[in-house]
DNA sequence: ATATTTATGGAGCTTTCGCTCCAATAGAGA
DNA sequence: TCTCTATTGGAGCGAAAGCTCCATAAATAT
């Protein structure tokens, strides 16, 4: 007996795959984007994918699987621009300015839909989701690290003072991000994203440059 | 025939209602808060109000109708705290710094679930619920319309120069809020909302008091 | 008392959801 | 060529969601 959804690939051996496997986690993801996880439907899925309920069964093992990989899928992909725009150069204060337009760009491409994929997923689950609640919790909270990595080294290089509370000033971005998430979602477009980043940074310690 | 849930009141005639229809609304409200639209299930809601489907249906006519009232509920009730912090005494900072604290208080009350009601639903939903989508969408704008609102009496009252960006100082908290929501979602306390609420004032045009 | 109006409990119904199974198919390895 | 393994289309299935209907009950109006 074979373990559904423990082949990622196809191996060689046996009828190939007729699909593109990476092309049609691209299009669940966006599903998953656009709808949220109990808003994609198994149909909605297979539809976007192009796929028929046992090839997307033998493929991907089940619906909440294929969410996990999407989400992967988003990190590695429209995702990546969180930690590409924090890790360019300049002080930890450019870094951040540089992250709030990357984050205002992001949400507003009409390339995919509107926020993120990530900021709002998982909120309201049932209890017997608590593990897609936690997983998506824990998802979000790697942000929160990769910002307060920069803020330390912002420490190191002597763009904060020692003792600065970074924890909070990621907490604050954010919370900020998370935000503009919400306003992308209800139509706010990059400009008014931006004027948003810009202010947020205002509140940067020590006050405006 | 009768119209189904034009009843909101029991009206003397016939025979009276068993069930507290406010009672049930309220609890209906938190189930709807917790678990979103979609979320919360038909079983779930008619067991936390403890009626009958027959009696939730001749009470509230049908699940969509009861969200809208239990948007109003939590609007008129839990949400109350917004319109109230903005319309007490002080400069427009004042009033907002007393909101940015309601709102770190309100969102982590543990009498009702984390966040907030109106800031995280309707953002996922399919296009045939546009309706519903668009109602939460008009609902939040009410809070950016009593900002606009309340810093334009600022204004008058010279806390903020004329020809200050008003629309863009609420869209900025705006985003604070709905981000806010989100991190209480995801297990912020109280202390960390209103640390986040008291960065975001350092926003506030011509920086810290 | 009778008629009228409204509420209630409980059974049941239609649709959707998320798979699940199976026979047919097609490439790889011997 | 002949297995062996994996994939595919398509039918179908059990559970849950969201009502819907109906017979019965209990109030007011006349």
């Amino acid at each position: 007996m074979t373990i559904k959804g423990e082949s990622p690939t196809s191996r060689g051996r046996g009828r190939p795959r007729l699909f593109d496997r990476t092309a049609a986690l691209d299009r669940a993801m966006r599903v998953f984007w656009d709808r949220g996880y109990e808003g994609a439907t198994f149909d909605e899925l297979i539809a976007a994918m192009g796929v028929s309920p046992s090839s997307f069964y033998n493929a991907f093992g089940n619906k909440e699987a294929l969410y996990r990989e999407a989400v992967g899928a988003y990190l590695t992909g429209p995702g990546g621009f969180f930690p590409k725009a924090l890790t360019g150069g300049g002080s930890a204060r450019d870094a951040f300015a540089r992250l709030m337009m990357a984050t205002a760009a992001a949400y507003t491409d009409d390339t995919g839909p509107a926020g993120c994929m990530i900021s709002l997923a998982g909120l309201h689950d049932a209890p017997e989701r608590a593990d897609l609640r936690d997983f998506m919790r824990d998802v979000r909270g790697r942000s929160l690290a990769l910002m307060v990595e920069r803020l330390d080294e912002g420490v190191r290089n002597g763009d904060l003072p020692e003792g600065t509370d970074l924890a909070q000033i990621a907490e604050f971005f954010e919370t900020v991000f998370r935000g503009m998430a919400v306003r992308a979602r209800d139509g706010a477009d990059r400009g008014m994203l931006e004027k948003t980043g810009v202010m947020a940074l205002d509140a940067w310690p020590g006050g405006r440059p």
